[in-house]
DNA sequence: TGGAGAGTACACAGATCGGTTTACTTTGTG
DNA sequence: CACAAAGTAAACCGATCTGTGTACTCTCCA
């Protein structure tokens, strides 16, 4: 009975912080955290020392799937490879619910880079850099740093471009070919 | 006595908003604005109807000036005053106090487009949407709208960067050269 | 000079904030 | 079965939130 099991606790409280703090910020009240939840809040205190330990926790542990979620074609050469990620943030951003990237959002709400949320979400923008930077290298890019940092910097103004004005725009894949382009990859 | 008056309370409060608001969030409360403004709250309720209100407003009358704080190359050549806008951009990114577009910001954080304040910062983008495309026109590229779009990704990625990491990037440069030599300008 | 408009200080209302506490119920397992 | 662990509901704390009400003072100008 491992499939049909309700998840515990900590495990709701995860998936409400990530939906409530994602679709309204990170100034949600724990109550009302609690009650999508369906958790007590003496539990919740039981589980986390504090809200600011869910907001880091969720952050921490939402990362991965955020990147699976992105990286769609990893068996795919890198220029494939690296555009499909755009290609992906492209669909995302046309669902009504988008509110450009989760951890870009939490570190932008905050203002704070010495936050432990802010922390955590620098961490997963390294990642996402370090992937850009990987894939250069391998399709022989010139300067395979600078690339990655490009496409991050295009990843994360794709997404404010939705925030903003809603949807997405074909701009953002033709600017990755030219980056693409300028570099051989 | 024109230039030494003490400023009336609407553009203290003003002032006081764009300060507070971009550098802690649009969450701040009226209590600390009025503090920060030298107003006391009943005089904050006479001239504005409420504190969204003074957010909306506070947009509006920043719009021009920060535009004006980005375009400070005004008589170069269209490729020249573009980048311009970049390399303005990286020396406010080495500020201290650098928290990204206060437009975006604001946007970011109230994850509502119909939002007054939320349309003003669509409306301030679409300006600098409108200023890359018309430098782009002139300079004769290929694709001046989609060129104009980039130019604004790349701006506020670059913006996104600073917030997460902190300072800024030469690799932002590099991409903007990137886009405008793929489109001949 | 005197009165109107603009400003002040401060208490108040009702809601919500993060977090704690008390008292009770459920649940899994030796 | 029995009992500890883990859960619940709900009151409570002091602080802060947006916004209003009251009562007073300042300043400028007809």
């Amino acid at each position: 009975m491992t499939s049909t099991t309700r998840p515990k606790p900590r495990e709701r409280l995860l998936a409400a912080a990530e939906e409530l703090f994602y679709s309204e910020g990170v100034h949600v009240g724990v109550d009302r955290l609690c009650e999508a939840a369906q958790v007590s809040k003496r539990s919740m205190y039981q589980h986390f020392g504090s809200k600011d330990e869910i907001l880091v926790e969720m952050l921490r542990s939402r990362a991965p799937q955020v990147m699976a979620g992105l990286d769609v074609a990893p068996d795919a050469a890198p220029r494939e490879r690296i555009l499909a990620v755009f290609d992906a943030l492209h669909e995302q951003a046309q669902a009504p619910g988008f509110h450009g990237c989760p951890f870009v959002s939490v570190a932008t709400e905050l203002k704070d880079r010495d936050h432990p949320a802010s922390v955590a979400a620098l961490g997963y923008k390294l990642e996402l850099n370090a992937f850009f930077e990987e894939q250069a290298r391998l399709a022989g890019a010139t300067d395979p740093v600078s690339l990655g940092v490009q496409l991050t910097m295009m990843f994360d103004g794709a997404s404010a471009y939705s925030v903003v004005r809603g949807g997405g725009s074909p701009a953002a894949r033709s600017a990755v070919v030219a980056l693409l382009d300028a570099q051989g990859v």
